[in-house]
DNA sequence: TCGATAAGAAACGCAACGTATCTATGAGAG
DNA sequence: CTCTCATAGATACGTTGCGTTTCTTATCGA
């Protein structure tokens, strides 16, 4: 009587559908954690998922669409936008968790996965749109409504520009830099910058926060 | 087992030293003219150089090493920092020559190489300093400096942070947009953003702006 | 019970990198 | 004028990793 090769010697039964598809974003995120996104492949995501790379490639096309999916599944969703009453506050709150959503992850890879999403105009959208359901510029762009409805700030200013501001920045800093941007970052961004050009008074432009940062009220969640 | 090579197969004179190294970094450029960045291979190179691979590898360690030193050779020197006396005008003068350096490349070749850029932080740092002997923000510096010199603008706004605020976000609008930015962006980023932050009159957010810039006695540009 | 569907395994072809090995050449030392 | 030596040039190699193909076999559901 012969015995059953294959599954006989892994013992684990078939997975299908999502229970295998879990398991292959689990895969990924692991290697992620412990490669890095430039050294993750996709021998290496079916291996640790005890798969094959056909089964991989029947769900998405390639490598980077794969490690969107996983990172879109695990990665926690930031929350509703802050609505602390002040301009300030909600912004660093908001742009503070943000740039934590991938804190369990490697810096490099979450680097790298971001350069390479760069290369293709597609993908740069998905970027742009911060991986998530709800793009961050409109809640960015609803917090500073909520501000200028408070009477905290001019409406005229609020141009699209000046809105996606914080973003374009962080998002540099963390491109150029190839480090998430530091608490110390944000505030500089928004003291220095944003704020400003908000016409939020208490900016260095009118009185004296011009010399060190101000006091880090960056509550850490 | 390998045959002797007749000789004098291809007919021309061997080159060496710079003569070779000039036909490689010709190459480059043409290569990233006709291909893109993308799928410049070090082969093709090689084969457009009419010469070989370890030919290249003797003089640079990799392609983008290579691309490095085909654009600092080839691409045009930005020009002294212009200085017309007023601010704006030099602020745009030099942001678009920044910006035009590379226009005999297609869109796609420089923006393939940047991103490749991105991965390695010393080659980023390469990227930040513009590829040319002087770095874009000292220029900037140079210029805004001017500017204060003149009474245009008030020196304590000249945070590192400001100064290099519209190179970061032109390098931001190239790496997310994939296309030079325009004048007309550059124009909203100067009129938008970098000149109310400075504290110029004339910019649509200058007006009432909080702490306001020394009276002016510029003249309208 | 049986057939359709998809998992799983193994190998392939391909492209490109970077290296190794060898021969041929030409510039310069003497 | 000749010899030497660095290096150009040719070719092949090993490797990695992608994405595909082929085929077998397990599992679901009618």
């Amino acid at each position: 009587m012969r015995e059953p090769v294959a599954s006989g010697r892994t013992g684990a039964p078939r997975r299908r559908g999502d229970e295998l598809e879990r398991a292959i974003l689990d895969a990924v995120w692991a290697e992620l954690a412990e490669h890095g996104y430039d050294r993750l492949t996709m021998d290496g995501v079916a291996a640790r998922a005890r798969t094959s790379k056909p089964v991989l490639y029947r769900r998405w096309p390639n490598r980077v669409e794969l490690v969107i999916a996983a990172l879109g599944r695990n990665a926690p969703d930031y929350r509703e936008p802050p609505d602390t009453g002040d301009l300030r506050t909600d912004l660093a709150v908001f742009l503070g968790s943000l740039l934590r959503r991938f804190d369990d992850l490697p810096v490099d890879a979450v680097h790298g996965f971001l350069v390479d999403l760069m290369r293709d105009p597609q993908l740069r959208a998905v970027f742009r749109n911060g991986l998530a359901a709800e793009g961050p510029v409109d809640t960015l762009s609803a917090i500073m409504r909520r501000a200028v409805e408070r009477g905290e700030i001019d409406p005229a200013r609020l141009t699209p520009r000046v809105v996606s501001l914080p973003l374009d920045l962080l998002r540099d800093a963390f491109l150029m830099g190839g480090v998430v941007p530091s608490d110390r970052v944000v505030a500089e961004v928004l003291d220095e910058i944003v704020l400003p050009l908000l016409g939020v008074p208490g900016g260095p432009a009118s009185s004296g926060r011009t010399g060190g940062p101000p006091p880090s009220d960056t509550p850490t969640p």
